[in-house]
DNA sequence: ACAGAAAGTGAGTAATTACTCAGATTGTAG
DNA sequence: CTACAATCTGAGTAATTACTCACTTTCTGT
């Protein structure tokens, strides 16, 4: 369906508000429409339309579809960010066990995702991400990660060692157990409450459980 | 691109063996392609061609390109189910300790999403699956969580009050985390036995650990 | 007021692709 | 061998869709 092959750049920098408002609209509806129609079906077309502007006004702003979704992808990423070292420094007062810790930093994941479900899941796999994102991806990860093992650190019952790895496994079981039960939840079987609380008392376990 | 809607079911049931070999490797191509294209860039042009045969001989034996993904899935649950039951009657000899069952079945899994790590999530996310489609795919999720469920009530060592939910909180954990895993390793900060063992350990701890 | 820049429009284009059909080829029963 | 059914072929069709461009409208500085 591509004539050319555009880049990833933005097209023209908007500069006045009106412009800016605009891009704004875009995103979030291309959020919206990826959202409920994933991304192969979800056209450019549709996106400008429910952002109220026309399709030429998308490609003046951004230089192709791909672009669309790298920069909603990049949002995430940084939004992620920022409400993680909101919680790092929550924690680093003091005043919370580890309990309360690990129940503060599911619950964030958690809203993180909870407006747009299966968005995160359709940009990351059905997206096709340029190579320097993917990048982008895996080193966010990993700050993450190491995010989480210093606030573990401050925790002495924490006997494990290896707690680089075991910050990083609690972060992949948070994110991808959050992520499957936000996109496909079994109420019927399970509440989300209940389901947090079952997944903080899973990680408190491994955590001061047993070194082996 | 749809001209008409077809329907899900097979047209015409292969009945020699040179039509049933046929099939397989429709079946074998569409997986493939699926895995390395994602479900909308995987044509079904291209996948006739993977497999060996026109584009025509494709739709004698499926209605439409959903209907490939559906029976690849449905495969998908038969094979796992089989794996399950075998897992839970290996368990059921009582010879092995709650460790060592539960290392059996998160291999069970990762070995499941070996060859192609991507396809399940590919089939799950990116298709457009009949209702019918996601009521199996549910009802089979449950039928693992009671099989699992049924397996821990074995090992006494376990306290955990509504080991039913239990039993569904380790199913939903292994299998996102095997599938993130499968399809974005990161062997630079966790090689995939380090992970394996961990996994495991956070399980075990979860089951024996304090109830509350 | 006005020139030029910024922002917006939407019908049209070229490429892609799911799917059809008229007929050729291969297997099989009597 | 013959008739018929099963199987296979692939160029062609209609729909979809990412993207362009010639043009209009709105804003801003002087």
């Amino acid at each position: 369906m591509a004539k050319h092959k555009p880049q990833l750049e933005r097209r023209r920098p908007p500069v006045q508000s009106r412009s800016r408002a605009t891009v704004d609209e875009l995103l979030a509806a291309a959020a919206q429409v990826f959202e409920s129609h994933g991304y192969a079906a979800g056209t450019t077309n549709r996106i400008a339309q429910v952002a109220g502007v026309s399709i030429g006004t998308l490609y003046q702003y951004f230089p192709g579809k791909d672009a669309i979704a790298v920069a909603l992808l990049e949002r995430h990423i940084v939004e992620t960010e920022e409400r993680l070292r909101d919680w790092a420094a929550r924690a680093a007062t003091g005043r919370w066990g580890l309990r309360a810790t690990l129940n503060g930093y599911v619950t964030v994941m958690m809203e993180t995702h909870a407006g747009r479900p299966r968005l995160q899941h359709i940009l990351l796999e059905e997206t096709p991400l340029p190579a320097r994102v993917h990048q982008d991806l895996l080193k966010s990860e990993r700050r993450a990660a190491a995010t989480v093992t210093e606030v573990l650190h401050r925790y002495p019952e924490i006997r494990r060692p290896h707690l680089d790895q075991v910050g990083f496994l609690v972060v992949q079981t948070v994110e991808s157990l959050t992520h499957r039960f936000a996109a496909h939840p079994d109420e019927q079987v399970m509440p989300c409450d209940r389901f947090l609380g079952e997944l903080v008392l899973m990680l408190t376990a491994y955590l001061v459980g047993p070194a082996r």
